[in-house]
DNA sequence: GAGCGCGAGTAGACACTATCTACACCCACC
DNA sequence: GGTGGGTGTAGATAGTGTCTACTCGCGCTC
């Protein structure tokens, strides 16, 4: 089955998609989009009734890759038996590769002026991630008075820290491109001292 | 002296300090901005060549506000001889209000895709802010072996929990508005628990 | 003081965009 | 075999950023 064959909704989430990671999220104009895909410009409102809508799905299926890059990860480490903290470790490295991965998907996902309305949706696909690393949180701090908090303190840095690489602003500040050093730092104060 | 009065420069960045707080990133066209300021539209490239150096420019003008909020806030704190954790508290409280506070120009600041050229001179105006976060952490940790990717840590976690909130992530995830909660637990995480 | 030059802002052209509308086509169904 | 509805095309429209004359007014020079 070929891009020709699937039908036009799918070709132009994968259009979106390739364009995105090739020439960033200004090249996802809709007619750039619909070129893209071997169609006319007016074909697109028959599925997405508005620009807006089609960028919406796009970055839906970046939430969806997200998923599936951190499940896999988690799946990765979970069955070498290993401890929360190491299964963290890892779910972080995950995310923070992705963002390096995909900078333009990355961006994508978190604008919310371009995705506002349909956020909601776009939102809950976050939850059941979340509640993976607030188990893992669970694990670690078992009497934490506030685990919500904890986790959703970690995520936020772990969501800053890609943000800011991406943005070039930690480079300018630590010298360097490797972001490790900092996630380690982050993880150390979150889930305490690596133990080893 | 009226607006009218002002060179065309600092007008043009005013009236997009207007726009982006009344309206949002999307509404800083570029013809949109000459209306608001009351030339035509083909005034603007005299002194900014191209829209994107314009906003630029709006978003430096965002950044020197930033530094005077947070130099404000840390002064405030500073001559009642508070420690070094209350004004990183202080400190770290301005950041989120500012974010809070000024969403769209928030938002501007960090949109690299538009900033991207200018965007040395942007981040180089982080870096006395970063200087000063950089000698409360080391204050409130004498003997940590790495101060800067202590200090870049605990900044990446106060942006991801500013982008974050202004996102909506964190409303769907704890349920509430109120950040406090985690901007604690982030404190905690990097400073240590509070001493009270 | 008259003439010139030049900087500032205007206005229109151009190519491009998103949205809307009318139209052609083809396949399924009666 | 004709018909209807869904699918994609193509043009119109309003708006955008950039580029290019052009006008106007002020200051300097002869």
């Amino acid at each position: 089955m070929t891009d020709q064959d699937r039908d036009l909704r799918a070709r132009l989430v994968a259009a979106g998609v390739e364009l995105v990671a090739r020439d960033g999220v200004n090249a996802l104009g809709l007619r750039e989009i619909a070129r893209h895909a071997g169609v006319s410009h007016g074909a697109p409102r028959r599925y997405f009734p508005t620009h807006r809508e089609l960028l919406a799905a796009i970055a839906r299926h970046g939430f969806g890759k997200l998923t599936d890059v951190l499940a896999g990860a988690d799946a990765l480490t979970a069955t070498t038996g290993a401890d929360a903290r190491t299964r963290l470790t890892a779910l972080a490295r995950a995310y923070l590769g992705f963002a390096a991965a995909n900078p333009g998907m990355f961006e994508l996902m978190f604008r919310h002026d371009l995705l506002e309305g349909s956020g909601a949706e776009l939102r809950r696909t976050t939850l059941p991630l979340f509640l993976t690393f607030a188990g893992l949180v669970a694990e670690v701090h078992p009497r934490c008075d506030d685990p919500t908090a904890a986790t959703a303190a970690l995520w936020a840095n772990l969501h800053g820290l890609a943000q800011l690489r991406a943005w070039g602003s930690l480079r300018l500040v630590t010298g360097g491109e490797d972001v490790d050093p900092l996630l380690r730092a982050a993880l150390d104060a979150h889930l305490g001292p690596a133990t080893r």
